[in-house]
DNA sequence: CGGTAGATTTCGTGA
DNA sequence: TCACGAAGTCTACCG
């Protein structure tokens, strides 16, 4: 990895036309051909940057990132006025992060204890198929079918979803009064609002307690 | 901004759990509080970061960075096995980036000419609001009332939006015809697919052609 | 390669 | 502070 410490002034053109201003900033050049523009504020995100596949060229102050081809070409350039540092450090690119907790894992986790979300429920199959794309969790009780839409944040988009689902599923034999449940670890109020409008039930749960009901929890802990 | 190049393993609990297994990685600290894992590939993205307000407190092995508090709480733990490289550079955060060809821009170049549209279409309002949210553009022509939502990118979600819009809009007095088109730079078929089914018109338009239509293109340029 | 859905989305804005 | 919508979203996955 390449660590630039310059004043430099950035221009993009692209999906979006931007200028940054002269100012010292870090550029960072990945090996996998990533360049990024880092300011001393500004948190998480680069000022300017340019994702993999890229073109370097580089000359005595300017670099030049490209990308694409055609009406898909962006380009950035830095125009360095001094080079304040430049160094490169060797860096094998390490194993790959470990999640747990992601919306994977709570579907999952709900596929296990389906009694959770409603008492005597039981799966039916996950990723049941639609037309239009599989719904997280197909279940049913004694009152008949309930498909449910896991998420981690309960959204507008997500009711949405499950709208396109049941209208699909509903065109089914024997699915016609098949019910929709959205379950997620937090729930947005307008989202819940519009499941209502909607006719959808929602449910707010807790990964934690959810491995509860079945065992003890065996994840992954700060040290 | 401090850059530190070091041995380390990185463990993050709160929004998910996650563990990055030990190896060589950058570490950056930006004067306002954000701390970002960067390995050397992965392009954009950090491998772990937290973004401010945050709290550090840092020993001789090991960085930990905390946000929030209770069930909110954020814990970012960094422990270094070996530091290769540890400086701090003087920046001064410049200027703010300059963007233009942004949504904004394109609902301000189509205010200007909704004949662009349709022939004879006049702005009635911008922002015209609903009680979910306000529609980008309310014109009209000799035909009656046109709802217009302006998207870079037209979506599915972008019709999805327009069609609760059109539900409140007509049903206000003298609206109950108001038709609906969603304009964008570029369109996805899903989208248009969606809007046919929905009665909902499609347009797509060129941020330079609908300024020449109104004056000489006065905007940022590549040098 | 295009489309979809998820993300520790992040980030801005307006109420 | 909260909630919503845009973003050069980015990224993984699936066809």
């Amino acid at each position: 990895m390449r660590l630039i410490v310059a004043h430099c002034e950035v221009h993009y053109r692209g999906r979006v036309s931007s200028v940054l201003p002269p100012a010292v900033r870090l550029l960072m050049c990945k090996s996998d051909g990533s360049v990024m523009v880092h300011s001393d504020a500004g948190g998480y995100k680069p000022q300017n940057w340019m994702t993999p596949p890229t073109r370097i060229e580089e000359s005595a102050e300017r670099i030049v990132v490209e990308k694409g081809s055609g009406k898909a070409l962006e380009r950035l350039e830095i125009h360095i006025t001094e080079i304040l540092s430049d160094v490169t450090h060797a860096m094998d690119e390490g194993p790959r992060l470990e999640k747990d907790g992601v919306e994977r894992d709570l579907q999952e986790a709900l596929a296990d204890s389906p009694q959770a979300l409603a008492e005597g429920l039981r799966l039916v199959r996950r990723e049941y198929p639609t037309p239009i794309g599989p719904v997280d969790l197909m279940c049913a009780d004694a009152d008949g079918y309930l498909a449910v839409e896991v998420k981690r944040v309960g959204t507008i988009d997500a009711v949405e979803q499950l709208t396109r689902y049941l209208e699909y599923i509903r065109a089914e034999r024997g699915l016609e009064t098949c019910r929709g449940m959205l379950v997620a670890e937090s729930m947005k109020p307008q989202a819940r609002t519009l499941a209502v409008a909607r006719g959808i039930d929602t449910r707010t749960v807790d990964l934690a307690e959810l491995r509860g009901l079945r065992e003890p929890e065996l994840t992954l802990f700060m040290p």
